[in-house]
DNA sequence: CAGTATCCGGTTTGATACTG
DNA sequence: CAGTATCAAACCGGATACTG
């Protein structure tokens, strides 16, 4: 019985993360987010600092962040035309989590380094 | 040139980041990870849990998890024979991680409503 | 029970060329 | 500059049948 609400409750989590990671779990989704971080950028600079992505990608992954409420697409008007992403208030409320992952991340090559050499 | 120090530091991040989804950011581990989280499971547990996974795609994670110690494989001498998984020292520290998405996931459904709903 | 093997359509993605 | 269009290759993932 008791095990039966705690499977409830891990299915919910389960859900909600499922949620979470269709929203920013594209291959790409957090690294651009993680980038517009650092301040707002043009969509070559973007290009230029998420290494291995391509332009098709960068502009389908844009189109979604946005379709999402995530970041915000501004018109400059310079000549040529420029155009200049940045977060929004939800994408910006990503930013302790970026910073979480990607301390984990570096954590995780540490410990993994450590057990290697175990062997 | 502070400017450059600036893109180097995003630019690590970045590369971090993009470790950690590679390791987490299928469709499924994240998920598979959350459920071991609320004990150890076998297979068929995995299954009926984590919602719409199929068998092939859940063996094809699990291995890739093990693979990258974030959980262990421990065969059960039972008739028929059953196998246990559960979270390495690696993927538990995974744990508050996934709380705080999960946490995010619902916070950001009540924040889209309000969004929706000024529209 | 816990998988593996095979088939096979659908989707994703890179490269390249092109546009306003 | 900031994309779009198009093609082909690679990969994903479901269904089904099979194994120890």
């Amino acid at each position: 019985m008791e095990n039966k609400l705690k499977t409830k409750a891990c299915e919910h989590k389960i859900r909600a993360i499922h949620d979470v990671m269709y929203l920013i779990g594209g291959k790409w989704k957090i690294s651009i987010i993680a980038c517009l971080c650092y301040g707002n950028k043009r969509y070559s600079d973007i290009l230029n600092e998420v290494e291995g992505i391509s332009g098709k990608m960068l502009s389908r992954e844009l189109k979604e962040l946005e379709m999402n409420k995530m970041i915000e697409r501004t018109i400059l008007d310079t000549k040529p035309i420029g155009v200049e992403y940045s977060l929004t208030e939800l994408g910006t409320s990503l930013k302790s989590i970026i910073d979480i992952l990607a301390d984990w991340g570096i954590t995780y090559r540490e410990a993994r380094k450590l057990i290697e050499e175990q062997i």
